[in-house]
DNA sequence: CGAAATTTTGATCACGTTCAACTTCAGTGG
DNA sequence: CCACTGAAGTTGAACGTGATCAAAATTTCG
């Protein structure tokens, strides 16, 4: 619970609530999976927020070719990151949702390498790459925390590779709710065994490399199998254990940043 | 040879010249596509480093499921990250060239989550991950240059996935063959436009998600087609402009880490 | 030089794409 | 309230691509 029990203990019960609480936003929640934030690298951190953004569902929020230089830490929604090809298939690299950054890594570059599009209605919290630059340098666990994200996503990339290169189609299909659902359970965005998918099945497919149609079979077949329960755009897992060994899902996630005897310049 | 000339020695023109010269090790090279590194920060930077390690081909220098905590900066030779399935397929995600770092991601993990082999004999430069953390501590530049690395290896899979996802067979071996090309002469390790590619058309396959029959036909067919020529295990491109329209092929590269006023903590 | 690894070629066939039609559902205006 | 529209999900049939298996040719290396 309370893992920032530790910060400086000030104030009473306020900090601690807040700190640990279930509404804490889904980015810091990420964070403090990485390294330890005391209430001085919060309120650093709140300084360089501009004013919540809302972003309508189908919006593109990036566009491929265009400049972008903003971190956006999504509070709410979903958001697909993509390219079209010339011959006009699609391919969605990876689906972004709370806790993730829009504008990693197309901020990085001087162009936006791809797109990124908003699948359902959004709520962002943005500040400019430069400042969060700035604060890298005064406070240097930021800019850890920033490698461990940027790691984080190689390796959920890496996952996805392995996925559509190797895997068959069922399996595929399952390793890749399997994925969604580790990841919203790790920023408090899903329960136990099902999550809400909001996400429709033309992007699934454009996700993992299959059409249309063969991706609506192999979601009949796991239902069919009892892998899994599908409920107006909820999904169950029925059969936790068969699906993880049918998709031969190992969740993934870095280790925390090793914490030596601190900053001393 | 002289890589290590900038190490102490407090001579003038040597150091200018070293920093930019065609003998750097190709991971300096590569960290000064993203930021600059005075003296002192080379000096600091080597200071954590280890005896050169020299590892045999075929040898596996990471090994899936172990712990791995070290940062293996590679001067020479090829390896390859990679997973193997259930069914006893593999998958290459990734080809780890000069310039590269093994052990990223693996080393930010509790168990590494993939196995990296080396391909050739290989030349590393090695330091732990917790030394590197020091570093970056100290100088925060270094913790931001590491962001940058993480995010052009998350970007390079994000192409990756594009390519394997929905690029034909044909598409997908030329965008290889020229986002290995590139990354190859972004650290002075290719000419413009050719290079050596020591890497076995299994592994290729195994890379792109292919039978092998089905890549080497499809090497023959660009052969064929007059865009490439091959001649022991040289790849020359015959025809850039061809084979970079057939590729869609665009060349990945992150931007600058900004500079503000600098560390001023 | 012999053995093993790698590349090349061929024949067959299953799998997943493609294209098409149909269903279901949510939203909208007459 | 129902007809209309468009988006999303579902199902079927036919085709073609790329996998699979097998074997030969070639290269690499001990």
């Amino acid at each position: 619970m309370s893992d920032l029990a530790l910060s400086t203990v000030a104030l009473p019960p306020r900090t601690s609530e807040a700190a640990s609480g279930q509404d804490e936003v889904p980015f810091l929640r990420r964070l403090r999976g990485y390294l330890d934030l005391n209430r001085s690298d919060l309120q650093a951190f709140e300084a360089l927020l501009d004013p919540e953004l809302r972003i309508k569902k189908r919006r593109d929020v990036v566009c491929d070719g265009y400049e972008f230089k903003k971190l956006c830490f999504v509070k709410e929604g979903y958001a697909a990151r993509y390219k079209v090809l010339r011959n006009g298939k699609r391919q969605i690299v990876t689906f972004v949702l709370p806790g993730d950054i829009i504008g990693m890594p197309v901020s990085f570059f001087d162009y936006a390498p791809y797109s990124v599009v908003a699948i359902t209605d959004m709520v962002l919290q943005v500040c400019t790459l430069e400042a969060f630059i700035g604060l890298s340098h005064r406070r240097p666990k930021f800019a850890l925390a920033l490698s461990w994200f940027a790691v984080h996503e190689a390796a959920n990339h890496a996952e996805h590779i392995i996925n559509i290169g190797r895997r068959t189609p069922i399996e595929r299909v399952a390793f890749f709710l399997l994925e969604i659902h580790a990841r919203l359970a790790n920023v408090g965005c899903a329960n136990e065994t099902g999550f809400k998918l909001d996400i429709t099945q033309e992007m699934m497919s454009d996700a993992l490399g299959l059409s249309v149609p063969h991706l609506n079979r192999m979601l009949s077949r796991l239902r069919a199998d009892d892998m899994i329960a599908i409920c107006d755009r909820h999904v169950e897992f029925v059969n936790l254990r068969a699906i993880r060994a049918l998709a031969q899902f190992q969740p993934i996630k870095p280790s925390r940043v090793p914490t030596l005897n601190s900053a001393n310049p």
